[in-house]
DNA sequence: AATGAATGAGGCTTCATTCAT
DNA sequence: GATGAATGAAGCCTCATTCAT
């Protein structure tokens, strides 16, 4: 449901209550017990829903063998976009990232896509062309880069034109990618 | 309290209960209310608290006159060294960004710093330092960054060495900065 | 249905779910109500219809002109053969005496099955076969043992064999038996 | 809480409510849980109270050296007066044997009681006092007539008074006793 | 100043019952 | 006739807060 969604980014998820959820999605309490078992299998739900669902989203436009600027432009393009068009879920989804109440199923959806992620950042890397720096911080560095610009957006302090999508783009490249010089 | 705060980061505000705090002070629920009026209050003192304790401490160290890169990298290393100090600390200001019961006085606390740190960056931009994005962006991916590298360290998946600092000052500067090229 | 007796012995009546009747039942929820109007209707329903059963099973057996004690022993096997064979339904019978969901009619079939059981007490004592106590009192401790032997034999802590019902039935009638001597 | 003894009795553990229980003991909902985790923990607590109370009462007045019947006597007049004195603590605990929701130490409780008591049967069936069946079912048939006494006088349909008391001590002992001739 | 028992509102969840299909 | 989704009242329990000690 989206009204969940909505009501999980507004207040975090202890912050709402079940019959939120259900108002705001103009049913009753108990009948999201019919869908779902409890809150917690509602935000696990939704959360890989939405994972899924981003994740396809890059993985589909990818260009496989282009160049891995081109590769990481098109990725950077795919989620601002997915972030415009998909605000809630985009918020929802970053929110819950490492939440105590994520279930086994949801935290190994994450190490998958992270690690998938990660080979794709080594490979560059052997090939000199991102700095040398552990996969891994490149890639928190990159995406925290990312989710501060969606922060923004979502609240009303900057506008995500095309224009700035391509920008940021270009700033966090320069920001993982070896100097030529 | 200590004690207070390494709740709110495990559970977060809604996710921790009062005598929670308490028990894990070693003092008892009503004895917390000697000290603040509600609950809200005490996240609001922490958090006023720490967030000024870090705005001191870039504040200290900062080089005044000193290139903007210069002080581009005290604040990055300042920061950096503080949740590493501090982690726990570190984390709740992270947390609550923009929380719903933070009060107006915190609000305005954060309002303050970033239309600081904004009018440092348009100083910078006016000197054609920076890459000629709005301010807000500029800030924003640069922050979200570093909470990126933060929260990797926090979760132990990366050891904050100083090394690390100075690699990621040097890719978070690329990302800002203008190339003189 | 059996079904719901099988849940009603289980679990009591405020502890049986009607889905959960259902789908032991093996249909919706929802049908239920086509043949009972309310959960305490189908409660009522059984419980009369097996203390009927049962009543008419002793009643058809009972020697009407046999001795006292002969009436008693067929009574009391007839009773236990029931309870051998149905044991459902006679742990579902003796489960709900004078609970507060039975209806009127309910509580007047009781009445009718122990005034029509105290006449013959009191014509046996007015014989002089059975002790001057309370007929009342001397009811309840026949069925009260009763009770207790069937208790034993759904826990399977005994075997209800018939030389068992033979002795049990010798012992209770001691109990209520005028001695000779 | 005498308050939650008199509801259980009234309308059994899953037809009370904990509110209700509060009500009735002049207290909110929530003091209950300072003094009890849930509401089986309450009801297990009291079963083990008021069951270790009876048999403290029996124990203590035992004639360990005396005749049998005299032993029997005893045992009968204390649990009869206790009944009396506790009606509803008596008919608490008499409606908790074998709930499914009385934890394990409950169980161990009761197992203990039941087989002291048969070990004291199988002594007496040795010395040929009491009549040679399954000591389980002796002490069933016993119980059994007593709850039923008991029952009845619940309900206001008998006055317990000395002489029935002794009466019907009698009747039962005669049930179980070796007959001399 | 410190305690912790008491409160009652509110949270998550269940369940008897209804009703459109 | 049968279904099972929908409902909302009510159940168990938690928790921020108060207050007598």
């Amino acid at each position: 449901m989206r009204a969940a969604i909505t009501c999980f980014v507004d207040r975090g998820f202890h912050g709402t209550a079940v019959p939120q959820i259900a108002k705001q999605a103009g049913v009753s309490a108990g009948t999201l017990y019919h869908y779902f078992p409890s809150k917690e299998a509602l935000v696990n739900e939704l959360y890989r829903k939405w994972k899924s669902a981003v994740g396809q989203r890059v993985f589909t436009a990818f260009p496989q063998g282009a160049p891995v600027h081109e590769q990481f432009r098109v990725m950077w393009h795919e989620l601002a976009r997915f972030a415009r068009e998909e605000p809630a879920a985009f918020g929802f989804i970053e929110l819950h990232n490492h939440a105590s109440y994520l279930d086994e199923e949801s935290a190994q959806m994450d190490r998958n896509l992270k690690d998938f992620t990660r080979g794709m950042v080594r490979l560059a890397q052997a090939q000199g062309l991102l700095k040398p720096i552990d996969p891994t911080v490149l890639m928190e560095l990159v995406f925290g880069a990312f989710y501060g610009l969606i922060r923004a957006y979502h609240d009303g302090r900057v506008e995500l034109t095309d224009e700035l999508i391509e920008a940021t783009e270009q700033a966090c490249w320069d920001a993982v990618a070896l100097r030529e010089g």
